[in-house]
DNA sequence: ATAGCCGGGTGGTGA
DNA sequence: TCACCACCCGGCTAT
């Protein structure tokens, strides 16, 4: 796996300066003539525009085009508006053609859209995104909010709202049910069924994480074949 | 076929004077106290933010709580952000922050980002989504949702990591030394300490917490019973 | 969410 | 064996 962010950009985004910024944070940069969108990270394209593209190029008819062109070569689409958005919505005489552009846009054609001001900040925003990237989506557990600075109390009930299916209010009913969460976790699927009053459904669910052995993250399949 | 938009609007919604907004545009506005987000337009849940708001939401962490919960409940998510960005942002030392959580709303949570100077670009932007929900341009849900529970990995480490003095590189020593959970939770003080590599200092302390008797909230103790 | 600082734990080193 | 120290890691705070 490289070490190096890396993304693509067009040849044509080379003025704009932001190629140069994404080096400078350490992004590993790869000119190319692209035919559609502006920079590429994985699977996900980036379309930039600034505001006053945005605009002509909605009056111009070719923005739909374009977002249709770009939807049919990847997976994910991305739209950066770059600029000061008061100043382009009193450039329009019809702001509502600029909010109903921006929703077809995100609903129709499933574009994430985003809005920066400047250069750097585009710059922030896409050097960011190719770190994610590099990391192979592999998204954070996510659901665990550690009860930080915690009295025991909120650590045990911590401990167990981390399990699936386990919010604040069954993790309450549990340990009042089982005293601890050693008892818990000791319990059998039908004692955390009834005397937990959970559903079997849920216990089961609990004690197959419980019992699931660890694959580890397949990062060192090498050449281990 | 209804011949107007209707919208569902939260009743805490009020005091934004976007409800009379929707309905000055010949909206029909139903009140209603919503559990989860803001505006509801079919399918479709709104949940409106506030700069301060999203920025203050975001560091308490009910940000991402509050997405979650919106996400299980409906087909199609969106968030307004209302208000000057450019002001906002500049007090932020970390502007990193405010980008990875907009980055992960976009594309972990798949929600839709719009953002609006005022109530009243809020209201055009949620009336002309109601006109076209209403037409049922709802379109092709073009959106493939995929399970967005984490893999079984995610939930052991995660399960781990909730235990005081365990993070990301412990939780995964712990799962490589002892194959599954159960066999983390089971294991004896000193078969934590050397077999997983977290010192005796540490191992006591997990297994204290696991052993730890539960004291209910004294606050809710009632004689009912 | 992210960065940075802090404090404490660990494991090794050398007396 | 113990005292010390350098490093790692997880927790907390601020933005």
């Amino acid at each position: 796996m490289s070490l190096v962010s890396r993304i693509v950009v067009d040849t044509r985004e080379k003025a704009s300066g932001i190629p140069e910024l994404l080096e400078r944070r350490g992004v590993y940069v790869q000119r190319k003539a692209l035919d559609v969108g502006d920079y590429i990270l994985g699977q996900c394209v980036v379309e930039r525009k600034t505001g006053q593209d945005f605009i002509s190029s909605l009056y111009g008819g070719r923005l739909f085009e374009q977002a249709q062109r770009i939807t049919q070569s990847y997976k994910q689409f991305m739209l950066i508006v770059e600029g000061d958005m008061q100043e382009i919505l009193s450039d329009m005489k019809n702001p509502k053609a600029y909010w109903g552009a921006l929703l077809t846009l995100a609903l129709r054609f499933d574009f994430r859209l985003f809005f920066t001001l400047n250069q750097t900040q585009t710059a922030d925003v896409l050097s960011l995104l190719a770190t994610r990237t590099k990391q192979g989506e592999a998204s954070r557990p996510l659901l665990v909010r550690k009860p930080r600075m915690g009295t025991e109390r909120d650590w045990q009930l911590g401990v167990l709202e981390s399990l699936p299916t386990v919010g604040p209010k069954f993790a309450e009913r549990l340990l009042r049910a089982f005293g601890s969460i050693r008892n818990v976790l000791l319990a059998s699927r039908m004692e955390l069924a009834v005397r937990g009053g959970i559903g079997e459904a849920r216990a089961r669910k609990i004690q197959e994480l419980l019992d699931a052995e660890y694959r580890r993250p397949t990062t060192k399949q090498t050449k281990l074949a």
